[in-house]
RNA sequence: GCCGGGGUUGCCGAGAGGUAAGGCGCCAGCCUGGAGAGCUGGUUCCCGUUUUGGGAGCGAGGGUUCAAAUCCCUCCCCCGGCGCCA
């Protein structure tokens, strides 16, 4: 949620802001006269209660000197005040509510910085790193991708889909997910779970040894709860509700982790918090029909290791940076190819700011896939989940910063794709050695 | 799940139908060579204002009443005990 102080105040920028998303920037104005009319009735509101305070507080007067008749003629005039009362209370509340609606779908202010554009093909690469191996036919995709910023190798062999590999190794079974779960569930077997969890360690050493605080969220939380940290449309095409409770599945760690201070007031000196959340993510993943259907690219649940962090507003933005470094770290030890991306203003979710996707080369699909996402908030989740700290003039909203570490399903395709020879053989990244114990995982197993 | 105790302002903590004591912390002013102590005022949110001001707020939501932190319902959370469980 925005400032409504910006609104009133500076209604143009936001004007601007919903315009380069590509919004109707006529929500700004509609909200704006809805807390016209808000106040209107709000001081109309206060007079009448004060009106009332004044009566009530000379009939407890009256009643303590005995004059009975005078306070009984004041209750009668009070009651109809009261009915007058209730008519406006409603009428201020109803208009209060639906202003409150509109002021949150009004999206986040972005960065000044951020390039303007409509669809993913406005996204501006921003680095390059490694040296990408690409198959023959891939070769022309991949110069487009890259403008030529990239080092690369044509392989001369066929590569395998992780679709076939996994189940052809019997480290995936996708045909008796679905018969039990449906389509986009999974099993993994024998050393790809072992893998998974390898990945998982690497990631939390790697951000612990930063000083990260690891934690492990609850996986449901209250709808006020993740009301606060979502948006309406992912709340709709994302969360998984649980009937019966009010309870709703998280679709990252980063929806716990958000919530986790709600309502608090901060020390200062405690800023910033810096966490590496762990956990297990469920997401509907709505209007993806056709796309990434098989597999583990795009499924119901998968595992990730989160960055959070919890900041004054002048030390979010290298916040950021240090996400998408220790991100960029990450994958750079892992030997995987990637490019970061900053997102154009139109791809932006509406709690976002700014925000970049690292990407990494995948061999196989012969494109850049989206591994890590890197948000700053700013202080839109701040607000509305009233985390604050304290300032000589008074509480002000934190700010929040999101970006993953290592999403599991996803790095696994990577380095399937990656990392696979001739054979067939998968080879594992040296640095997830030390906690898998093998150095590869080879057909028919050993 | 059951029984009992509890949830009050940044923090602690009184108030048990009559309109949120007190302490601490913090901020400002006075005082001081400077600091401290002391004194004075302020210290949640909303609306308004040149100023004076007004309203809301006692875990959340309803109800009773002229008036609710206080009485009555529903729910949430915390502490203790019992039960159940990995």
């Amino acid at each position: 949620m925005i400032d409504i102080r910006l609104l009133r105040e500076n209604i143009d920028v936001v004007r601007e802001s919903i315009r380069k998303r590509g919004g109707d920037p006529s929500l700004a104005d509609e909200t704006l006269s809805l807390d016209i009319r808000w106040r209107e009735l709000q001081r109309e509101l206060d007079s009448l209660r004060h009106r009332r305070n004044v009566l009530s507080v000379e009939i407890g007067k009256m009643l303590r000197e005995g004059r009975r008749e005078e306070a009984e003629r004041l209750k009668e005039e009070v009651r109809a005040l009261n009915a007058r009362i209730e008519e406006v209370e409603r009428e201020t509340e109803r208009v209060k509510q639906k202003r409150d609606l509109m002021l949150r779908r009004i999206p986040n202010i972005i960065h000044p910085d951020v390039p303007v554009g409509e669809s993913e093909e406005d996204n501006v690469p921003v680095r390059f790193w490694g040296k990408a191996r690409v198959q023959e036919i891939h070769v022309g995709d991949f110069l487009a991708a890259t403008g030529g910023k990239m080092d690369y190798e044509v392989i001369p062999h066929a590569l395998k889909s992780h679709v076939d590999l996994l189940p052809a190794m019997d480290l995936a079974d996708f045909e008796r997910a679905a018969k039990v779960a449906g389509a986009r569930f999974y099993y993994l077997k024998r050393d790809l779970v072992i893998l998974e969890m390898a990945l998982e360690r690497f990631a939390l050493d790697f951000l612990v040894e930063k000083g990260y605080i690891p934690v492990k969220p609850p996986l449901m939380i209250r709808r006020g709860a993740m009301e606060g940290v979502t948006d309406f449309a992912t709340f709709e095409e994302m969360i998984y509700g649980v009937e019966g409770e009010d309870l709703y599945l998280i679709a990252t760690a980063e929806h716990p982790l958000a919530a986790m201070h709600m309502g608090e007031i901060l020390e200062e000196k405690a800023l910033p918090m810096k966490f590496a959340g762990i956990s297990p993510c469920f997401r509907k993943e709505a209007g993806a029909h056709g796309r990434d259907t098989k597999g583990i690219f795009r499924v119901h649940n998968f595992d990730k290791v989160e960055q959070f962090a919890i900041a004054r507003p002048e030390e979010s933005w290298s916040i950021l940076d240090e996400f998408v470094e220790n991100a960029e770290e990450i994958y750079r030890r892992l030997g995987l190819p990637y490019r970061v991306v900053e997102i154009c203003s139109g791809e932006l979710g509406a709690v976002a700011a700014r925000k970049y996707d690292i990407e990494v080369w995948m061999p196989v699909q012969g494109k850049f896939r989206e591994v890590v996402s890197a948000t700053n908030a700013t202080d839109y989740q701040a607000r509305r989940l009233m985390i604050r700290y304290r300032t000589p003039d008074g509480f002000v909203p934190v700010h929040t910063v999101n970006a993953t570490a290592v999403a599991t399903t996803r790095t696994m395709v990577a380095i399937v794709e990656n990392f696979q020879d001739e054979e067939g053989v998968i080879h594992i990244p040296r640095v997830l050695r030390e906690y898998t114990g093998f150095d590869a995982i080879r057909p028919g197993g050993d």
